[in-house]
DNA sequence: AATAAAAATTAAGGTACCTTAAGAAATAAG
DNA sequence: CTTATTTCTTAAGGTACCTTAATTTTTATT
């Protein structure tokens, strides 16, 4: 499954920023170990976390990668990490794959798709304390490892409301 | 840029229900003219659009479609519109296209994706006013169409809100 | 044109979630 | 083991946005 240019690994320490705003995006980052992030920062200099990348998982910031824009978004490592930098993904080089790795890349789009508009679904529909609840049956080894004032800023909340849901679901 | 079976187009009048909650999705709905909507309802009965269809664009639920499962989507009409059925959009279809539909599919996956995360950002990080405004700027023409309710419930707000706001904004 | 139906507005009161700030608990570092 | 740093919690007060309900405006129907 492996259809692109990818450099040897690095092994990146924990709180290491890959990709900053405003940076050419040259790479995505395939995590072999340890976990990265992705997330925004706001008028008010406030963190929104867009993906949580651990072991197996691609993440970059595609519209900047794809369309040579500078990046809009930021990328660090949550723990130490081992990270392969996979280079060339734009449109071009599409044409250079084979019908496997096409079907491949399609299916992967798809998928993500997929998961993006449910996220989108619980936004626009769910209580903060729904979210809390669907991140943690979605995501139950992440819950583990994550300090939860990621989780709070991936399902759009403060840490200290996570904490009053959290108190509230204990009580019952 | 056609890569799939599609029917002969018909004409749909407008507030025609196309797929509901339940259903097996057995196709995507090309959009020549009109326009069509995709909408979850949630628990209290309360409607949220997904996205809005009008000429040229593709909707279904993509993964009710891809992995034969009940629908948990509707989709219907705003407009009086005319639509093409698409057939077979499943795994197993894509190793029968050439590579140029390949290609062509994963950069509207791309690109759908793009669009989709940016959706994410403003409702992690956006107030209900900023995504009014970006709404705007990003679709005006169809501001210029749809009613203010479902411009509302696209980015997340009641219609009631959706007043203040405006109202607020007309003042300057 | 008249009537009905749908959409938009307005306003009052309510709730989910935020801000600030301080302290407690857990984790990391010396 | 001790201290420093980060994370988590708690609480009080505030704001963005919601609910309900009534009214006006716009659009559709006969």
């Amino acid at each position: 499954m492996e259809h692109f240019k990818i450099s040897k690994t690095k092994i990146i320490p924990k709180g290491t920023l890959l990709l900053s705003y405003g940076d050419i995006c040259s790479y995505g980052y395939k995590v072999e170990s340890g976990c990265l992030k992705s997330y925004v920062i706001d008028s008010v200099g406030k963190e929104h976390i867009l993906q949580f990348a651990p072991e197996g998982w691609i993440i970059a910031d595609l519209d900047g990668f794809t369309n040579k824009k500078p990046s809009q978004i930021f990328i660090d490592s949550i723990e130490e990490s081992t990270v392969s930098f996979i280079s060339k993904f734009n449109y071009e080089d599409l044409n250079d794959l084979d019908k496997k790795a096409l079907v491949d890349m399609n299916t992967k789009y798809r998928n993500n798709l997929i998961a993006t508009h449910k996220r989108i679904i619980g936004l626009l529909s769910a209580t903060a304390k729904q979210r809390y609840i669907d991140f943690t049956e979605t995501y139950p080894t992440l819950v583990q490892r994550l300090p939860l004032k990621f989780i709070a800023s991936y399902i759009g909340i403060t840490p200290e409301y996570l904490s009053d849901i959290r108190r509230k679901i204990a009580k019952k």
